[in-house]
DNA sequence: ATGCATGAGAT
DNA sequence: TCTCATGCATA
């Protein structure tokens, strides 16, 4: 293990996999000495500048670790890879962006946060960019639904709880107004249902209203004030807020169909990128199934999906045109394996306190052997699991649920002290997916 | 399917 | 610094 410690540092590139480096991971293989953690290694990397600034941080971390004792093997781990070509969907939608118009405009829900996917960056520098022309016309799909804390958890529980059934369907097809997506979508001799050159010609905005519920959730005004306009329902919808039982009841059907028409996450999440200059990776889509993502996060994918859910089954099936993009090549630092044993020492302190401060983190990283940069990151990660919109493991017993249910009033209590109002409180209140999962046994 | 990570924005 | 949306790498 000594490899490591000395110098993490991958050089070009390679090395790496010659196996010297760390590597027994979880498990504690066979290197559970003095560090708590290893890392693996990796590639891919997206900001240039940043590694500098990355790299000081964690040198930072590691002189306070040594003068405790000695420093851990995380001194540099950085790897950088040979830059590869990138997608062509990725290119494409460079392509676009350089072009002047960026989906920026409106890409989604953009609701209120001017976040665009990061497809940009990923691919915007290296040295891919724009082989073609083609760009994608931004999508006017606008549901600018735009309000922060919707899961109605904010204020309370409201728990949509249905009338117990399970109503579904008429959440997916329901949405197009009235024109057909694939005017030209089905090209005489086309096959494939996604290929950088298939963007649709134009279609000046599909779907706009997302009209459903048929039924609606007394006392549920999870919606702020959002618009002094006199309610009198324009005709142009401006809140179709899904509910978080639309969004399950989404989801599930997504799944149910994709996995039907043969397309696997991944698939999904390239489709989206050619289909509207968005990419995702399977992990987000994987995401978005078992409603891992926020509520507003959902939102927003939701009509993206809904719409590529329309495009697939009207194709006549047609061979999944898998390109296989490897956006590889950039630097990433090498993923961090935290033992067991020390996860349970950050979750006890995650329980006492959800948000340390820097110093806490620094101490508890020092007593842990981490990098404060890690213990960050994971306090991080872990608040973030706590707003998802579906508990973390599914309980296995109803034993379990205890806990969850504790961290869900916890940061939710949290929350309400912190101040006027988490600005970002996208929290969710898992709720029906909650029960669903319980009753599921 | 998830864990750890990055980065743009909001504070 | 934290939050959020995302994703690479991995189990």
């Amino acid at each position: 293990m000594a490899t490591a410690a000395s110098n993490p540092y991958l050089p070009g590139n390679s090395i790496l996999s010659s196996g010297s480096i760390v590597h027994s991971d979880s498990g504690g293989g066979g290197m559970q000495p003095g560090s708590a953690a290893v890392t693996s290694v990796s590639g891919g990397y997206r900001g240039d500048p940043a590694v500098k600034m990355v790299q000081s941080d964690f040198m930072q971390g590691a002189m306070a670790t040594s003068n405790g004792g000695h420093m851990l093997s995380h001194a540099h781990q950085w790897v950088t890879s040979l830059p590869h070509a990138a997608a062509a969907a990725a290119a494409a939608a460079v392509a676009a962006a350089e072009a002047g118009s960026p989906w920026s405009s409106s890409p989604v829900g953009m609701t209120g946060s001017p976040q665009q996917q990061d497809v940009k960056n990923s691919a915007g520098r290296d040295d891919l960019h724009s082989g073609t022309t083609l760009h994608h016309r931004p999508p006017h799909l606008g549901p600018h639904q735009s309000h922060p804390g919707a899961w109605g958890g904010t204020t309370a529980a409201h728990i949509p709880s249905i009338g117990g059934g399970q109503q579904q369907q008429s959440l997916i097809y329901s949405q197009t107004g009235g024109f057909t997506v694939n005017g030209m979508l089905n090209p005489p001799g086309s096959q494939s249902l996604v290929h950088p050159g298939l963007v649709r010609g134009d279609t000046p905005d599909l779907d706009h209203g997302n009209h459903h519920h048929h039924h609606h959730h007394q006392h549920q005004h999870h919606q702020r004030q959002h618009h002094g306009a006199a309610n009198s329902h324009e005709p142009h919808s401006d809140e179709d807020t899904p509910t978080s039982d639309d969004l399950e009841q989404f989801a599930k059907q997504f799944k149910q169909r994709r996995i039907k028409l043969g397309f696997t996450q991944a698939d999904v999440g390239l489709a989206l990128g050619t289909l509207y200059g968005n990419v995702f990776s399977q992990t987000t889509i994987c995401r978005f199934e078992a409603l891992q993502l926020s509520f507003k996060n959902m939102c927003k994918l939701k009509p993206l999906l809904n719409k590529w859910l329309e495009e697939a089954d009207s194709s006549t099936g047609s061979p999944t045109s898998i390109d296989k993009i490897a956006a590889q090549g950039r630097k990433r630092k090498k993923r961090t394996s935290i033992e067991v044993s020390v996860k349970g020492a950050l979750e006890s302190h995650f329980l006492k306190c959800p948000k340390p401060s820097a110093q806490e983190i620094s101490s508890l990283a020092d007593s842990l052997q981490l990098e404060k940069e890690v213990v960050r990151v994971w306090f991080c990660n872990r608040r973030q699991k706590e707003k998802r919109m579906t508990p973390p493991g599914v309980p296995q017993t109803p034993e379990d649920v205890y806990s969850q249910g504790h961290f869900l009033v916890d940061y939710v209590k949290d929350a309400s002290l912190s101040g006027p109002s988490d600005p970002g409180d996208q929290r969710v209140t898992t709720t029906s997916s909650y029960h669903q999962v319980i009753l599921a046994h």
